[in-house]
DNA sequence: ACAACATTTAGTCAAAAAACTAACTGAGCG
DNA sequence: CGCTCAGTTAGTTTTTTGACTAAATGTTGT
C-alpha cells in the first residue's frame, strides 16, 4: 500500500492511470502523450507496475500496459474508509487501535 | 492536489492524518506517537499544511493541529471518481465502469 | 527578568527520485 | 544474416526528501 501510495505521488504517473483507465496502451503509445524521454516513461512504468497498478503483456516487439483497477480501488477506496468517508471501517468512538507499526 | 497525493506518499504523515481523525492533537501529543526528533515531526507537519490536509491552531505554548477532512475527501474521491468508483465524475465515455464497487 | 517548556527555523547530510544519453535485448522483416 | 523498431537496462547527474543536531522563537510561571 506504500508502494502505491508512492506511486500516486507523481503526477505523470496518475497520468498514466488515467490514460489506461480509457483503454490498454502500448509502451510506445502513453510515452507519446508525454514529452519524456522513452526510459523515462519506462522507469515509470516500472514503479506502477511494482505498485502492482498495472500489468503488461507482451505482444509481438511491443509491450501492452493495461490497468489494474481493483487495486486501485482498494489502496483508495480503503484509506478513504479508513477516515469514515464512502463507508466505515476505521473510525471507533471509544478508544481504538494505535496500530504503532509504521 | 499534487502537493496532497505528495504528502500521502509518506507513511508516517498518512498515519499522522489517521491520529487527527479522532481528535485534533497537539504537535507534541503527535510526536510522542513517534520515535523521530521533534523537529522531523515539525517537518512532515509543514508538509501537511502546505497540502492544506491539516489546520493549525495556537493555544498558549502549544499547537493544535486538525484535520481537514473535507479537503482530504476532495482530493481522494475526487480522484477516485476519475476512475469511475464511488459515484461518477469522469467515467470513460465509449467504454463504461469497468467494476462498479468491487 | 529569568528559567523552563513547546515548537519551529537553520543548516547539514545521506538516500531516494526523476530526468537524461548510450547501449543492450528481443521481434519481425527484407 | 543483418537491419530496424520497441522497449528496457546501465550509468550518470541533479533535485528532492527525510532525517539529524543546534539554535532561535514565543509562552508561561516564579
Amino acid at each position: 500500500m506504500n508502494t502505491v501510495f508512492k506511486a500516486l505521488a507523481d503526477p505523470t504517473r496518475r497520468r498514466v492511470l488515467e490514460l489506461l483507465r480509457r483503454r490498454p496502451m502500448t509502451a510506445g503509445e502513453l510515452a507519446d502523450e508525454f514529452s519524456f524521454a522513452k526510459p523515462t516513461m519506462s522507469a515509470h512504468f516500472a514503479v506502477l507496475k511494482a505498485a502492482d497498478l498495472v500489468e503488461s503483456q507482451k505482444d509481438g516487439k511491443q509491450v501492452i500496459y493495461r490497468l489494474k483497477l481493483s487495486v486501485l480501488e482498494d489502496a483508495l477506496l480503503g484509506f478513504a474508509r479508513t477516515f469514515g468517508m464512502g463507508g466505515d471501517a476505521g473510525a471507533p468512538g471509544g478508544s481504538g487501535p494505535k496500530t504503532p507499526s509504521a
